[in-house]
DNA sequence: AATGTTTACAACCGCAGTTCG
DNA sequence: GCGAACTGCGGTTGTAAACAT
């Protein structure tokens, strides 16, 4: 049997995404909502496949995504969050709002455990055992079912929008100093409490079920439009 | 200025989990 | 209950910019 591959990859394009199918794609997600990520590419008039399509939207489109250094408080908070949970890198990524799972891994990878391995092999206890990163929901009261409960206990609101860092959507040429200066406005991370973790938990849940919800129903992304058109991002294109 | 090396991050690949008929 | 379709995740690779020689 084996599986059919994600997409028939004669004749697509690969690699780096140019600006023009970086408007294809932001313009018909606008217009249209995600119903399915498989058939984007075509509607969109892309030669691209779905994985690729959604990957460039999640990790670089998104106009919730704060893009820029990471800051040493930010730094501080992975390094704790990845004792804790390990290369989850979704799961860390749910307590850096703008942020995706790809950037905090990368930044970890290339420079964060660069600074580890400076300070010497043990700086956090060391490279968190599996075992605990694995046992991590359980320790937190039964995964994703039970956050899912606070969540209805304790909702989140559904786009926590950050207009002052919208800005950085499809910028292909930001410099570092713009990229610092989004910085400047950003929300410093102090320690986490169990409270802390458990409401990081929530939002996550919350983000995961609202996308979730994409393939019936396109509504999520209204709260885009209206955060583009607040920004007048799509006149940046 | 030209070339080689390093760094940062975008993108791809393959697998696992989930959904749906 | 089963298998195909689809999505999401983590590991890995590719590549362009920055830096060193």
């Amino acid at each position: 049997m084996g599986r059919r591959p994600c997409c028939d990859k004669v004749g697509l394009k690969r690699g780096t995404w140019s600006v023009e199918e970086d408007q294809k794609l932001t313009n018909f997600i606008l217009c249209n909502g995600i119903k399915c990520w498989r058939h984007v590419p075509k509607l969109a008039g892309l030669l691209r496949c779905g994985k690729s399509c959604r990957l460039r939207w999640m990790n670089y489109l998104r106009p919730d995504l704060k893009r820029g250094a990471f800051s040493e408080a930010e730094e501080d908070q992975l390094v704790e969050l990845h004792s804790r949970l390990g290369n989850r890198w979704s799961k860390i990524a749910a307590f850096f709002p703008g942020r995706t799972d790809n950037e905090i891994k990368n930044h970890w990878n290339t420079s964060i455990k660069k600074k580890l391995n400076l300070l010497g092999p043990d700086p956090q206890g060391g490279e968190p055992p599996i075992e605990q990163g694995e046992n991590r929901d359980a320790e937190e009261g039964g995964g994703d079912i039970d956050v899912d409960q606070k969540l209805a206990e304790n909702p989140v609101s559904k786009v926590e929008t950050r207009l002052d860092h919208g800005h950085s959507c499809s910028d292909h040429n930001t410099s570092k100093a713009s990229r610092e200066d989004s910085d400047a406005g950003w929300s410093t991370f102090p320690s986490l409490t169990d409270l802390q973790f458990d409401s990081c938990l929530s939002r996550s849940s919350m983000e995961k079920h609202v996308l979730q919800e994409d393939c019936s129903e396109s509504y999520w992304i209204d709260d885009y439009v209206g955060f583009f058109a607040l920004l007048g991002w799509h006149q940046l294109q």
